[in-house]
RNA sequence: GAUUCCGUAGCUCAGCCGGUAGAGCAUAACACUUUUAAUGUUGGGGUCCUGGGUUCGAGUCCCAGCGGGAUCACCA
């Protein structure tokens, strides 16, 4: 990879200079209104000829194919692409045939952005085209884009697939595949289908704080800054779950937050470290009453999307029209091992999970071990949507005890093609019972663990203050869209996945090469060379450099003065 | 974090046993007034990711680094 322009960034570079000497503005200010789109020609000028005798369109030229006086290029804006048709006779119809020689033929290239104005038409290959009567440059493109071909079956010939590509420039990516467009589009369905539905409630969507002093709500590792003023660390939020129960306190019947969450953790193709949940709380409800409103807000989403209830994933028919399966986590081991643990103590548990191969260790409590067991055996299993509910108190420290399971919570995940998508509980309005369960967490951190709950202060007292009978619902949205729209990884439901840093190429400019001396028309020889910085050049011999220099200058016959050897030697000083 | 694969022209990729750097598209020039993966002829374009090592000679072999992918681990 060069470092320099490539040979094609600098013909763009001169093209646009000449345009501006034609007196064109490569990139004028003023709006072009445009009155069809691709999409609306192709799906209705059969139909309806006479509504497309003048239009005016704009978009990205994709493709070129020039035939002397006549010529088709293929433009594509935010819908589709659709071919033109310009003819040199028609869009310069005087003496002056600069437009179409030298600004259509010589100055344009793929991915400048141009306006249209004329009629649509059929070819007699049974193209429909736009007849061009006027063009306008709309944006000149300084950087050639990756060229995908496709044929009349659609097959890609050079397809732009390296993922970190597709991933750091993603605007390139949804410029020529725009097929991964329609990802986002149905991203942002998900979101506005669930608002909408909890809207159509009397839920009322609210923001809570990003930067929190202290990280509760989960248990993740945070990322951790500061602020100046207040002179204290605050946290990017991990969950924001004890701020809207406070919401629920202050007299709200039902709130919800989309939002990022931020977790110091690993990624991979499940995990980014921000990320987007859907936090919903409702007063007077418990984990029951929330199981169906997940199955009708599913349901909603998935007949948006493809017009069923049910989702094509990777193999399988997902069907998100309810009621789904429930089994406890004590019903769904037996179910997948033929074990009851339900009675099991610490020590019998840690030998089932050893009979049965699982990895233990002597830290790990009882619902750790029924958690591993659970991941280990029954997860995989939870192709369709089920509900595990009922689950070991220890690593629940926010829900409510089970209403006559002695030792359990009142809590489901809903689980789809063996991942997790939803967590729901009854939650936890005891504040007695609450600030119990926040010292054993406290325990647990002082045990070592990082990624126990910290006391929130604040939080018990809002509970004191009493929380009515409420039941929260958080639900990943990344994953219920990959879900959604049958992706395997969260860098693709994800605009700008997060990623290293490309690394910056230490280039020095031609102010800096001037400074020491060097005569302009020469700093594009130095850098031909291989010097990019003034430091890599004086790491160099001087000798050698002076001779390569008259090398060069033969080599690229080049008509500049050879500067003396004296002059040379300065640069060095 | 572990294992493994990859990094060559603007893009997609070849490159054999270590011996002058290749193709298609894109690009430039010419021709062509209904093409559509347009066509024909001719040309230009390279820090072979970076740095070391072995060698008379490294895109190729070895080591280290950087970046990415996949699998696993971690992550409710």
């Amino acid at each position: 990879m060069s470092i320099g322009l490539s040979e094609q960034e600098i013909l763009r570079r001169e093209a646009m200079v000449e345009l501006r000497k034609l007196g064109i503005n490569p990139y004028p200010a003023e709006a072009f209104d445009v009155n069809v789109t691709a999409c609306d020609i192709k799906e209705n000028y059969q139909r309806d000829k006479t509504s497309y005798k003048n239009i005016s369109f704009a978009g990205r030229i994709m493709s070129r194919r020039i035939m002397g006086n006549a010529s088709f290029a293929e433009m594509q804006d935010s819908t589709g692409r659709i071919q033109i048709y310009i003819n040199r006779d028609d869009i310069c119809p005087g003496q002056d045939k600069t437009l179409y020689n030298i600004v259509f033929k010589k100055l344009l290239d793929i991915g400048d952005i141009i306006g249209v104005q004329g009629y649509v038409f059929t070819t007699k290959t049974g193209e429909i085209s736009i007849h061009v009567s006027k063009l306008t440059v709309l944006s000149k493109s300084l950087k050639p884009l990756p060229i995908v071909k496709r044929d009349d079956d659609g097959h890609v010939y050079d397809g732009f697939t390296d993922p970190e590509m597709r991933h750091r420039q993603r605007y390139v990516d949804l410029t020529v595949n725009p097929g991964f467009k329609q990802i986002f589009i149905n991203r942002s369905k998900v979101i506005n289908t669930m608002r909408g539905y909890f809207d159509s409630q009397g839920w009322m969507e609210v923001e809570t704080p990003i930067l929190q002093p202290i990280h509760g709500g989960a248990a993740a590792r945070p990322f951790k800054t500061h602020h100046n003023t207040l002179d204290m660390p605050l946290f990017l939020r991990i969950a924001n779950e004890l701020y809207l129960k406070r919401l629920i306190v202050a007299g709200f019947d039902g709130v919800y937050e989309f939002g990022k969450m931020f977790r110091n953790e690993g990624m991979d193709r499940t995990h980014n470290p921000e990320f987007t949940s859907m936090e919903i709380y409702v007063a007077y409800k418990d984990y029951i009453w929330m199981m169906s409103m997940v199955e009708e807000c599913l349901e909603k989403i998935a007949i948006v999307i493809h017009g069923q209830s049910t989702v094509h994933v990777s193999g399988h028919e997902i069907d998100f029209s309810g009621p789904y399966e429930k089994l406890s986590m004590y019903e769904s081991i037996n179910k997948y091992t033929g074990i009851d643990v339900s009675d099991m103590n610490e020590e019998a548990l840690r030998q089932t999970c050893k009979n049965l191969g699982i990895d233990v260790d002597e830290t790990m409590g009882r619902g750790k071990l029924i958690d591993e067991l659970f991941s280990e055996k029954v997860e995989s299993h939870l192709i369709q949507p089920t509900y595990i509910t009922d689950y070991p108190i220890e690593m629940t420290p926010l829900a409510k005890k089970h209403r006559n399971k002695e030792g359990l919570v009142e809590r489901f995940e809903l689980f789809v093609m063996g991942k997790e998508i939803a967590n729901a509980y009854s939650e936890l309005n005891d504040p007695v019972d609450q600030r119990q369960r926040f010292e054993e967490q406290i325990l647990l951190a002082n045990r070592g663990d990082e990624e126990a709950m910290a006391m929130d202060d604040d939080f018990l007292r809002a509970l004191e203050y009493g929380m009515p009978p409420t039941s929260g619902l958080g639900i990943g949205i990344d994953r219920l869209v990959m879900l959604m729209t049958n992706q395997s990884t969260i860098q693709e439901v994800l605009f700008f996945p997060q990623m290293r840093p490309e690394k910056k190429v230490k280039v020095s400019t031609l102010e800096d090469f001037m400074a020491i001396g060097i005569p302009s028309e020469w700093v594009p020889v130095i850098n031909k060379m291989g010097f990019h910085t003034v430091k890599d050049l004086k790491a160099a011999n001087p000798n050698k450099v002076f001779n390569d220099l008259g090398g060069m200058r033969k080599k690229m016959k080049l008509e500049i003065i050879m500067p003396q050897k004296e002059q040379v030697m300065n640069w060095f000083n």
